[in-house]
DNA sequence: GAAACGCTTCCTACGGCCCA
DNA sequence: TGGGCCGTAGGAAGCGTTTC
């Protein structure tokens, strides 16, 4: 069923693999086209309601939440009933004053008593990398703390979304590691004061420790492959990238290899490309052309030749133009640019204002 | 008719921590 | 060593209106 999916979109890709396509267009419109219960999960990150107006294309606070719920109400048309939809949402201030904008609490709120959807769990991304701000409470008149945290809403059809812990178990601490060494050496199995009941399986190997929903991810990338690849052809990556070990833990998480994966607000499509790591099937609907022409560079894996540049600007350019992104690594690797499959087939017109 | 005034928009200064 | 900021204040610039 997922294939059928992906084949859909035959038409009107900006590049594609053997596991997904990368589409430009407005999602709200893509969504449409696809069939009821069709993906297992959506993950993805939008632009979130700062003050600050960024380049990618962020809305006003007062809008926001009304905006998104359009986009939220069709996921939950085309996930599975087992499936699940991931959100993460940045915190804000209220326009003028050092007070939290409540805009990713309404919304969960709105999406629950609204749209029926179920809170699975909650999550919190923590970046310890990240540099202090806002500037004006944080670093100017320092009368807040940093902020750090992101809001992950997991949310659900059903009451019983597919997933197994299983697959993102963490390695245990140096303490557990001694435990399971030599249980009887490090603790006695009773009853706690706290009234748990601690029995001597405390010290089973299960091959890991079960992960909290605090997800502690550096979101550091001065390295990558991506930025560099930018920077060697000269071209603008996207501003505000997610690391990939976000949506790397919640499709391991939610689902199997083989499963259909959809980021709505693909940007530079790391969750494409994780889920192609992964073995998943995906999808990415992205408004901005520029911004998903630069994501084709994620799926390299030599260093960009000379001889590509005139075809990957074509891509760039020419909003008519497609191609096949394994196809383009291949060739970019032997040198043989000729075999880049460019095609002339019309994509949906965008949306201006999303 | 020139200068002053008032409003809006644009631009810049401010300020720093952690990771790979 | 390079990369990431999820705000505000205030001055400059631009432009129309008012005052002398």
């Amino acid at each position: 069923m997922t294939l059928k999916n992906i084949n859909m979109f035959e038409k009107n890709f900006l590049y594609k693999t053997k596991k997904g396509k990368a589409i430009v267009g407005d999602s709200l419109e893509l969504m449409k086209s696809l069939p009821e219960n069709s993906v297992n999960l959506v993950i993805t990150s939008p632009p979130f309601a700062l003050s600050r107006p960024k380049e990618y294309g962020n809305k006003d606070q007062a809008d926001y939440v009304d905006w998104i719920l359009e986009f939220t109400k069709e996921v939950k048309r085309i996930i599975t009933d087992d499936g699940s939809f991931v959100i993460d949402l940045g915190g804000a201030y209220e326009k003028g004053t050092p007070i939290r904008s409540l805009y990713n609490f309404r919304l969960l709120i709105r999406m629950c008593d609204e749209q029926g959807w179920k809170l699975a769990e909650e999550f919190f991304w923590y970046n310890p990398a990240k540099l202090p701000s806002p500037i004006e409470w944080v670093n100017k008149r320092k009368i807040r703390a940093k902020d750090s945290v992101n809001t992950v809403w997991w949310l659900s059809k059903s009451d019983f979304p597919k997933a197994d812990v299983k697959k993102v178990l963490t390695e245990y601490s140096d303490r557990m590691k001694k435990l399971i060494e030599d249980s009887a050496k490090y603790y006695t199995p009773k009853k706690r004061p706290s009234g748990h009941d601690i029995s001597d399986r405390f010290g089973n190997d299960n091959g890991g420790a079960i992960p909290s929903n605090l997800l502690q991810i550096p979101n550091t990338e001065s390295n990558s492959k991506y930025l560099k690849y930018c920077k060697d052809l000269g071209i603008k990556g996207h501003p505000a990238r997610f690391p990939s070990k976000l949506p790397e833990f919640f499709i391991k998480f939610l689902t199997d290899e083989g499963d259909l994966v959809l980021d709505i607000f693909a940007g530079s499509n790391t969750t494409g490309w994780t889920a192609q790591q992964l073995n998943r099937k995906w999808l990415s609907f992205e408004l901005d052309h520029q911004y998903l022409s630069a994501s084709v560079l994620r799926f390299l894996d030599k260093e960009p030749f000379e001889d590509v540049r005139p075809k990957y600007e074509m891509l760039q350019l020419d909003k008519n133009a497609q191609i096949d992104a394994e196809g383009f690594l291949k060739q970019s690797v032997l040198f043989e640019p000729e075999a880049i499959y460019i095609s002339t087939i019309a994509r949906p017109k965008r949306r201006a204002n999303a």
